[in-house]
DNA sequence: AATGCGGGCAACCGCGGCTGA
DNA sequence: ATCAGCCGCGGTTGCCCGCAT
């Protein structure tokens, strides 16, 4: 909508993602998991750079982001933790479940700038916030420290982010990190949650078919590492890759099986 | 109706940090 | 200790759209 698309020297798109490709790699990430962004591609018959993917994926296509209107909560706490982040539009984002960091940014810079100039709010209350950032006196070490506590309030379950009346209203359920890539460990919970979208009810099935069969999908390293495919889906796919294929149509120009899948199958006990 | 202009936002670019060899 | 590859982040760009003139 935004770029014109064209091609670089290398033959890769960039610009403007047609709706066909954010239909491949939605339903590549979905199936797969994004293992490797810069081999994702590749695999998912795509011709654009892993860098590109990931932002597509990131700010547009993954399922657990709120689209629409900022609502005054949303707005007055990213005024109060701009004031004390700074530009980390990335911590900002963590504490807005399923807010990104491009779409905070953005709508600081176009509309929260503007009116933040006019009508400064008050930093005591900031700092004393325990859901805050800790301000270090000594200041040394600030950069670290916040970067701990806001791991800290990412994981911790008794220290949630912010979680705002209108995120609860949403269709899915607050999870702790909505801005980190599914693929790391402290967001499995999340990557549950985003899951349970209503676009992802198949997905959701897989979840619970893996977690009736074999424990614990969101502990089980590989899968819950890489991968949003089940295990009976892994073999299946594995052992018979016509049957495989059969229920599960590739789509044009998607590979089978990802390098890197295959290794990690090596340590699986079926 | 035509034109100009600014806001909004998706996407690119480049840098820095992390990790493994 | 060094280097290369990858990822994540923040700054910036550039086009579309709506509103004002």
């Amino acid at each position: 909508m935004v770029r014109t698309p064209c091609c670089d020297k290398n033959g890769l798109r960039k610009g403007t993602w047609t709706p066909e490709e954010d239909r491949k790699l939605k339903a590549y990430v979905t199936r797969y998991g994004c293992w490797n962004w810069r081999q994702l591609p590749k695999y998912a018959g795509l011709a654009r750079c892993g860098k590109s993917c990931r932002l597509r994926w990131m700010n547009y296509l993954r399922p657990d982001i709120k689209r629409g209107n900022y609502s005054k909560e949303e707005e007055e706490a990213i005024i109060r933790f701009h004031e004390s982040l700074g530009n980390r539009w990335s911590a900002i984002a963590a504490q807005l479940p399923g807010r990104t960091d491009n779409e905070i940014k953005n709508h600081w810079h176009t509309t929260l700038k503007k009116r933040f100039k006019h009508k400064p709010l008050a930093t005591k209350d900031v700092k004393d916030n325990s859901q805050g950032p800790v301000i270090l006196e000594d200041g040394t070490s600030k950069e670290k420290e916040e970067t701990k506590l806001n791991n800290h309030l990412l994981i911790n379950p008794t220290s949630p982010p912010l979680i705002l009346e209108s995120s609860l209203s949403s269709q899915q359920p607050a999870s702790s990190d909505q801005n980190s890539s599914i693929t790391t460990d402290s967001t499995l919970a999340s990557s549950k949650d985003s899951v349970s979208d209503n676009n992802y009810n198949n997905n959701t099935a897989l979840f619970d078919t893996y977690e009736a069969n074999s424990g614990n999908f969101w502990t089980e390293p590989f899968f819950g590492d890489s991968c949003y495919m089940s295990s009976d889906m892994l073999v299946s796919m594995m052992m018979d890759p016509a049957g495989y294929e059969a229920e599960f149509p590739l789509l044009e120009g998607e590979i089978l099986c990802p390098f890197g899948l295959y290794d990690q199958l090596e340590g699986l006990n079926f």
